[in-house]
DNA sequence: TGCATTTAGTGGTATATGCCACTAAATAGG
DNA sequence: CCTATTTAGTGGCATATACCACTAAATGCA
C-alpha cells in the first residue's frame, strides 16, 4: 500500500531528522578521538566558542551557540564547577554577566587541539575537503538568525 | 596575535560544531511548526522511524536512529508512558523486544504530517530544493555505519 | 520623576543522549 | 552437555537542551 511509502518519504526526506543523525554520529566520532579527557566533545565546542569571543556575555554566548539562554546557564555549569570557565560581572550592566575561561580552561582547551585537528582532518579527508567546507558553509546558513527569521516568515505569508 | 586567529579557526572549521548547531536550530525551527502538541520533533521523527521499520527491535532502530541502546530505551519511556508506542517479546529470542506504534501514537503521528511537511517546504524553499537534497544526503553519508568504520579505520593507519 | 515594559539571568521540570555496570539469554567451543 | 563468550536490554548517573515562571535591572515615556 502507498501508506508504507509516504512513512518512509518522512525520515528520508527529513532534513531535522538527517540533521540529528548526524551530530549523534559526528559527537560519538569526535568524542572517541577527544579520549576519556575531562572534557567533552560539545563542552569543547563551547570553550572554543568562549575564546574567541574575549569575555562574552550569556546571551551573545547563546546567539554564538544557537542555543538557549537557559539551556546554555545548564551547560555551563559542569565547566563552572570545574574551574574550567568564570563568571564576571559586567561594569556597566548589573543585569549582565559575563564569562570567561581561566588558566585551568585554557589549558585543557590547548591540550585537545591536537586531537581536535585529527579528528577534523579525518572527516575532512572521508568527506572530500571541498565538499566538507561546502557542508560547514550550508550549516552556518541554517545556524543563522538571519535563516530563522526566513523559515518564520515563510510561515506568516503562506 | 595569531592566538585569535586560531581558535577562531576552530569553531569556524569544526563540522562536529557546526551540526550540533544547525541540529538546535532545526529543533526550534520544525518545533515551532508542529507547535504545541503532545509530540516534540524528536519524538515525531522516533515515531516515524518505528512507523516504517515496521516492528523492529530496539536494537536495529537504535542503529537506525544512530543513536545509543541505552539512550533509545531512555527516549522511549515517555512515549511508552503516554501510550504511544508499545513493547512486545520477541517470539524466537527472548533477549530481543520490539516496538511498535499504537493506535493512538499511529493517529497523532498522522495528525503532524501536516505540520512536518510544512515544515521541510520551508526549509526546502530556503535552502532550494537542489541544495536541501544534497545536504540530506551529505548527512546520510556521515550517519552511515560505513563512514563511522572509515572514521575509525583513518585513525589505525594514520 | 515614576511607573510600565523590556531585557538578562536563574531555577525548576522534562526530554535527549551517552557511558558504564549488570542481568538474562543465546551461542560457540571442547 | 557444560562452560566461556557474546548479545540485547535495563538502570543509574551525568551532560545537553528546551520551555516556563520568576527576579532584578535598565529603559521608555508620560
Amino acid at each position: 500500500m502507498s501508506t508504507t511509502r509516504k512513512e518512509t518519504d518522512v525520515w528520508m526526506h527529513c532534513s531535522n531528522s538527517a540533521v540529528r543523525r548526524a551530530a549523534r554520529q559526528l559527537g560519538q566520532l569526535y568524542g572517541g578521538v577527544l579520549g576519556a579527557s575531562d572534557l567533552r566533545s560539545t563542552q569543547f565546542s563551547l570553550l572554543s566558542q568562549i575564546a574567541s569571543s574575549g569575555e562574552p556575555t550569556l546571551k551573545s554566548l547563546a546567539g554564538a551557540m544557537v542555543m538557549d539562554l537557559s539551556a546554555l546557564g545548564h551547560t555551563l555549569k559542569p565547566l563552572l564547577r570545574d574551574g574550567m570557565v568564570e563568571m564576571l560581572p559586567d561594569p556597566h550592566d548589573k543585569r549582565v554577566k559575563r564569562v570567561r575561561l581561566t588558566a585551568e580552561g585554557e589549558a585543557r582547551r590547548g591540550e585537545l587541539m591536537a586531537a581536535w585537528r585529527d579528528a577534523q582532518d579525518r572527516f575532512d579527508s572521508l568527506l572530500g575537503r571541498d565538499k566538507s567546507e561546502e557542508l560547514r558553509r550550508t550549516l552556518a546558513q541554517i545556524g543563522s538568525p538571519e535563516f530563522a527569521a526566513a523559515f518564520a516568515a515563510a510561515g506568516k505569508g503562506d
